[in-house]
DNA sequence: CGGATAATTCAACAAGCGTTGAATTAGGAG
DNA sequence: CTCCTAATTCAACGCTTGTTGAATTATCCG
């Protein structure tokens, strides 16, 4: 318990620590909830070090949400295929990565984004711009019905996130994740090719 | 600006000037962020008033959240006609509510539900056991039918909140609220009455 | 008119926060 | 072997937070 003082011996895995940590607290608590105090805690190192390696707060929140996910390549392998069952293809692939790791950075991005306008924007931006619209606009040219389809889907998907991860309601927290797909996939369908 | 000490003359409405902001600043902010001291500003009082006529912070949230419309009539209401079209009445209603002074009060709920256990808590109980259950209840006996259902339709109604009124995802937060309730009944009925 | 009560402001408290700087120790370069 | 740099702990800072108690003034009941 008694921490010697000074750089100890061996590889340091601290920053990976740091990382590991803040991503819980933050994807659990949200921006503000969550304290530095706290992830140094959980990490086992002092507060201290998390400003010698990241230097503020913020600068650490955004590098416990540099999203391990390349959207652009997701969007490519969801897009190979008919449009007609794209919808499917759309909500079981969203639930995967959702369930992966990589899902607590967006949870942690998502509840902050609850709460910061700036952390919000930067949702805004991935999820309507750089995600869903490019989707939309191989089928619809007409931007305007684009966006709109883009915004329906963006409140079912977003929805299914809150439920599953966030608020956690029953029974859809603890779906299997097929089984949910499957009940998801023809909303996702008619926002995409339906009447609306 | 230098308000006399002692008690003023003429009526108060110092208790609703402060329930008022709490609303506002809740609902904007969500739990921690919002801070009695900025509620008192926003008020135009000081601080002490708040534990003077509510006693702690989290009462304060509870008076705000004690939501103006009542889940029973409502209920009624809603239900009263055919079930060809309940999705469709459903997402008008509930549109209209939560564009309604007292969504504000469940955007304070909701913004505060995703940070603390407690209050995600109310929110379930309310919006699954209270609101949507009974629902489908009429519709389907079966329990577990009933309580998927019921959060499929959660998961389309949260993500509908969280978009047009947290996040402000255009064009969902500017969208004519008969046009938006339009495009989402048929998911909604779908969850209700149709294959899942 | 007098006394209880209610409404208000002010000043201060303890606790928790993010952050900083100094001290200490190990590893690596020359 | 000797510096320089990087990693770590510790102690403290200034700030904001929720909350409390005393002082002050108006209203209301008898």
């Amino acid at each position: 318990m008694t921490a010697r003082r000074g750089r100890p011996a061996g590889a340091s895995t601290t920053r990976a620590n740091i990382l590991g940590a803040a991503r819980a607290e933050f994807s659990e608590r949200g921006y503000d909830t969550a304290t530095v105090r706290g992830i140094a805690t959980v990490a086992g190192v002092d507060p201290a070090m998390i400003h010698h390696f990241f230097g503020t707060k913020e600068k650490l929140f955004l590098a416990t949400v540099d999203l391990p996910v390349d959207p652009q390549t997701e969007l490519r392998a969801v897009l190979t295929g008919s449009t007609d069952d794209l919808g499917s293809r759309l909500a079981a692939r969203f639930l995967e990565v959702w369930d992966s790791p990589a899902g607590s950075a967006g949870v942690a991005l998502l509840r902050t984004s609850l709460q910061h306008e700036w952390s919000a924007k930067l949702l805004r931006e991935f999820l309507l711009v750089r995600a869903l619209r490019p989707i939309i606009h191989t089928i619809h040219t007409d931007p305007t019905e684009a966006a709109w389809r883009a915004g329906l889907i963006a409140t079912q998907l977003v929805g299914l996130v809150v439920a599953r991860y966030v608020l956690k309601l029953e029974p859809v927290a603890s779906a299997d994740r097929a089984e949910l797909a499957a009940s998801i996939a023809p909303t996702i369908q008619r926002y995409l090719t339906g009447t609306v």
